[in-house]
DNA sequence: CGAAAGGCAATTGCATACACTTTTTGCCTT
DNA sequence: AAGGCAAAAAGTGTATGCAATTGCCTTTCG
């Protein structure tokens, strides 16, 4: 019977499960409106219903799946206007994050999101797109905590994380770096001045910019059976 | 044991007991910080750990409990900062909400609340605060229904079930009632007129008021052991 | 006398077994 | 032949048992 677990990491096993079937998701290997059955899972990961279960209630928090009483599990379907949708709430968040950012950030932080920026401008000429998108995350991780509000800092990275099946080729356009940077410079220059109100519309600007440049994804057809059922990663 | 559910009302084992636990920390019969045993919740509702344990995982989804790995869940203790820190959030959802139902309600959306905001009009006159709390409720939920926008949707309805233990009584603090209702005219009156800044703005000091009217009750002292709420019964 | 290490009790995490709900399939009726 | 009903199969929901981790208490050594 149940021998060991396969060689993922740390954390519990409900926290491997949801890596394990979030990642799934998020990389598209489990499409949109397939059945998660729980007594595969649990096979398929050498484990017991139990924390299947309870990494699929975890996901169902997160919005990544679709629960219906005793009908099972199902990997969300998100509309094109629920993606719309997602995306306005994430501008509205990030002009309010950039906003406060401009009026309460201490010195310290304006002198760090300064640097860190200022810094990322060689990745931009370097083209080094990796780079780049870690920095991209830490720059607005920065404005997120700017705001210093914990619950406005919790619902933009649960809205972030919501759309980051949808965010990851973004920086596949060509010339999207340069761009990309370029508003985070009128951001920082806003914040740098303490304009609050200039900062949140350059920051809604920015998201919207990049919505846009998501929408082209939006086009993902669900409910695709796939071949295969479940490989190994992570 | 025998399965004997108690007389709380439909649905599944899972919902009673996140009705059931909810209610007892929404109404602070479990003060903050106590600590929540599976074993003894289970005894106490006459089910088995497993409803528990997964009602407790979604009551820390929803934030009303802390859980820590292998330690058990307690009641989630809310700080000051962290209060204030949602109210300010709900304060920029509603405002949010407010302006894009000024810029986006249909006409149907509009009549609706207007009517049903001039029929409550009576009640502040009758000083009904039971359904006047109804009522300002529905209010507020056309408010977030008519800003189209099911993500917003959500992250407001979230939000302020976080909030409602600290709402409670608010409404207990004299003439609240009508500063209320014509708080809420001058929201209705910018919507009407699709005045989206006028209505944000609007929406946006109706739950500043809120909150200074809410403070008060942020004075609960955490972590107090309590006689004991958890008795052995059958 | 204090501190650290080791053992013990309590509680959580996971596995397995059972019960109930939903869906499918095959047979019977019209 | 088509539709509906019923029984079985599949799958979720709940209960219970067992293993593992945590926190406390005792014991021992500096």
């Amino acid at each position: 019977m149940s021998g060991k677990r396969s060689l993922i990491r740390s954390g519990t096993t409900v926290d491997q499960m949801v890596r394990a079937i979030g990642d799934r998701i998020v990389t598209g290997f489990l499409r949109p409106g397939e059945k998660l059955d729980e007594a595969s899972l649990a096979a398929r990961f050498d484990v017991s219903r139990t924390p299947v279960r309870e990494a699929l209630g975890r996901l169902s928090a997160m919005g990544l799946v679709e629960r219906r009483p005793n009908r099972g599990a199902t990997v969300a379907v998100v509309t094109q206007e629920h993606l719309a949708s997602m995306f306005e709430s994430m501008a509205e968040l990030e002009a309010i994050c950039a906003r406060f950012s401009a009026e309460r950030m201490t010195t310290a932080e304006r002198r760090a999101l300064e640097i860190e920026h200022q810094a990322s401008a060689r990745l931009v000429q370097l083209g080094a797109e990796e780079d780049y998108e870690y920095f991209n995350t830490e720059f607005h991780t920065r404005l997120y905590r700017g705001a210093h509000s914990k619950h406005i800092y919790e619902l933009t990275v649960m809205t972030r994380s919501r759309l980051a099946p949808f965010r990851r080729a973004q920086f596949m356009l060509p010339g999207r770096l340069a761009k990309s940077w370029q508003e985070h410079d009128v951001i920082v220059t806003a914040i740098m001045r303490g304009d609050g109100a200039a900062a949140g519309q350059a920051a809604k600007d920015h998201v919207s910019i990049v919505s846009e440049a998501s929408a082209v994804f939006a086009a993902v057809d669900p409910m695709k059976p796939e071949t295969d059922s479940i490989g190994m990663s992570s």
